[in-house]
DNA sequence: GTGGTTGCAAATCCTTTGCAGACCT
DNA sequence: AGGTCTGCAAAGGATTTGCAACCAC
């Protein structure tokens, strides 16, 4: 897994990119599914193949535009669209495990935990990305039941 | 979800469970995925089926012994043996974006940083399960590249 | 014009399921 | 004995890949 040949990727800017991106920015809060995307540039006569829209989204993850997520113990992987650094740095991803919805929350108290975390002292100089990171747990309504 | 039923699941004892559970608590730190497993016990000349590895893995996660994560941008789950509750509350797990190594760590500081992102005020009533949530980062040997 | 991109279909990979026979209790 | 569990193979779902036609630059 060499760092060469990650630049000759996908500079075009082609329609089907500029679709899928537009998909991710219309609800720039959400995460999609790959078959998401496809069906909802589907339903709005723009279509695009689903590896089409596979390869596209690696590319824009790539370029840093849209951050993919693992969200859980369920099957497919989730884009979201990356508004800015800055914003996405200041917001944490809760997941719950339950009903796999996604929320997004901020607060000192925990911007300051976190920042404790990055700091501890970790297993051979590992450097935790804050954005990445997921919390999993259980949204209210999965509680009460 | 409800709880009714749980109970009628696997309790037989057989030769494969305890196949898989020697396996896993063989190196109670590792996360192990089922293929892994499967080779395993293919090597140590007790093979056991793929799908008896899923369908025994789901019944021990359900019965607390094993735990499954889904740690990453990678393909697949990760089970891990459960030694004892305490001891699984009090680490975390860093994975390695970028080579998928996963390292547990703890410490005093990052226990009390858990404590204050549990007790933060959370959209909705979110409740944090630290026993779930893994750290994504950089490994040092990654980083160093 | 040229080479990155697309769309389609086939291929892969991981996981689940159906079913007959084997095994636990 | 009776129901649960296993192994095999086939099915299923998500993602990737091969390839010819296409389009952005």
């Amino acid at each position: 897994m060499t760092d060469a040949g990650k630049q000759k990727r996908a500079c075009r800017n082609t329609r089907q990119k500029k679709l899928i991106l537009d998909c991710l920015a219309s609800d720039a809060g959400r995460h999609f599914t790959a078959d998401e995307i496809v069906d909802i540039l589907k339903s709005r006569r723009t279509p695009v193949a689903k590896s089409t829209v596979y390869r596209s989204l690696a590319v824009l993850e790539e370029s840093g535009e849209v951050r993919k997520y693992f969200l859980s113990e369920f099957n497919s992987a989730c884009y979201q669209f990356v508004a800015d650094a800055k914003t996405c740095a200041e917001h944490y991803h809760l997941m719950c495990v339950l009903c796999g919805k996604v929320v997004h929350f901020e607060s000192a108290e925990l911007g300051r935990a976190f920042q404790e975390i990055k700091s501890a002292q970790k297993p051979g100089g590992f450097f935790v990305d804050g954005r990445r990171t997921v919390f999993y747990g259980q949204c209210g309504e999965c509680s009460a039941k």
